[in-house]
DNA sequence: CTGATATCTCTCAGTGGTGAGAGATTGTTG
DNA sequence: CAACAATCTCTCACCACTGAGAGATATCAG
C-alpha cells in the first residue's frame, strides 16, 4: 500500500490519562499542525487507492509516475524526468532500470551532452499507459468525490499556494529564532 | 528527506515532442487528478521540512508521531497507535523497539489482555518531547504561512472531507464498471 | 590549450519501513 | 467445559527507495 511519510498525530484533543500533557499553541500553530496532520490522512488515505490501483499492473507509484510523463511529453532526460516525480539521483536510474526490465521504457543517448540520457516509451510502455490511464483517471475522480468539482478546485488552488511557499525559502522572512 | 508516495506528473500541460501524447479528461477527471498532483507536491514539500527538522533529533517522522501521541494521549496500546499513526503491524514493534532502545519509550504489560501491551513515554521521552514540540509547531507555522490561517482552516475542512470519503468505502456510490 | 569546477548518470551500501504468518491469549458458542 | 474464531504482538524475509560518492563529460577562466 502507501509509503507514505506519516506525522499523524494531533495534539488537541481532551487528554485523559494521568500521563498525559496538554499541549499549548497559539492560534497559527494550532491551524498550522491541525492541517498538516489531517493533510497527512488525506493523502496516506488517497495514495493507498492509488498505489492498490497501479499495483494491479505490477508498477508502484513512482513507476506510474515515470511512464505517466514520458506518455504526456515524450522522451525526457532522466534529470528531468527526476525533478519532476521527486525522486532520487539514485532513484531514477534504479526506477528506470525497472522499467527497462519490463520493455516498457528504453534509455537513448543524448546528441548534445553526451553525459545525460534520455528516457522513453517503448511500444509496449505506450501501449500500457494508453491502456490504463483512463482507468487510473477514474478511480481518482471516484476517490476524490469526497469534495464537489468545484471544492476540488479550491483546494488544489490552496494545496498550490501552500507547495510554492513550502518548496520556497520558506525562513526568508519572519525570523524564527 | 521525505519518504513520501510520489503519484507526480500532469497531464494538462502543452505536450511539444512528437512522441508526446495528449489527454483527454472530462472535467471531474481533469479536476481531480489536478488535485492529487498538486496535493501530493504539497504534501512532499512540507514533510520535507517536518522530516528535516526531526531528524536533527535523530528521529523519523514516524517515531516523532509515536512520541507525540504517548506524550499528548498518555500510554496507548500498540494496536492503538499503530492506527492512529498509520504503520503497519511489523512496523509498530520495530519503531517501538528502536524508541525504547533509545529510552524514550518504554513497553507496559496490560493487566486486562495479557496478548496486548502498552507503550509509554520514560521520562527521558517526556522531556525531549516537551523541548522539541514547540519548536517543531513553530517551524510547521511557518512552512504554512503560505496560507492565512483562515485559508489554512477551510484547507483543512475540505482536506478532511477528502480523507474521509477516500478511507471509507469510495465504491458504494457511482459504481464504475 | 590547460586546469578548475559544475553537471550528468550510475554504483552501492544502508534505511525505514511492509506484509504474511506464527504464537499467545481472549471471547464465544454449543 | 471443549472447540473454534477473533485479536493482540512479534518475527522474518523482502522491498522501494535514499544519499554519498565515483566516473564521465561539459563549461568556463585564463
Amino acid at each position: 500500500m502507501a509509503t507514505s511519510a506519516r506525522p499523524v498525530s494531533v495534539a488537541s484533543e481532551t487528554p485523559s490519562s494521568p500521563e498525559a500533557h496538554a499541549v499549548r499553541l497559539d492560534e497559527a500553530g494550532a491551524a498550522a499542525l491541525r492541517l498538516w496532520v489531517i493533510m497527512s490522512r488525506a493523502h496516506a488515505a488517497i495514495a493507498a487507492h492509488a498505489s492498490a490501483d497501479v499495483a494491479r499492473h505490477g508498477l508502484t507509484l513512482a513507476e506510474f509516475g515515470i511512464l505517466e510523463a514520458l506518455y504526456h511529453r515524450g522522451p525526457m532526460l532522466l534529470g528531468e524526468v527526476q525533478r519532476r516525480i521527486l525522486v532520487s539521483s539514485g532513484g531514477i536510474t534504479f526506477l528506470v532500470d525497472r522499467l527497462t526490465a519490463k520493455g516498457l521504457v528504453e534509455r537513448r543517448t543524448c546528441e548534445a551532452d553526451r553525459r545525460a540520457r534520455y528516457a522513453a516509451l517503448t511500444p509496449a510502455g505506450t501501449e500500457l499507459v494508453a491502456r490504463i490511464f483512463p482507468q487510473h483517471a477514474a478511480l481518482l475522480t471516484q476517490v476524490m468525490e469526497g469534495l464537489t468539482v468545484d471544492e476540488q478546485s479550491t483546494a488544489a488552488d490552496l494545496m498550490r499556494a501552500l507547495g510554492l511557499h513550502a518548496a520556497g525559502d520558506v525562513h526568508s522572512a519572519h525570523d524564527a529564532g
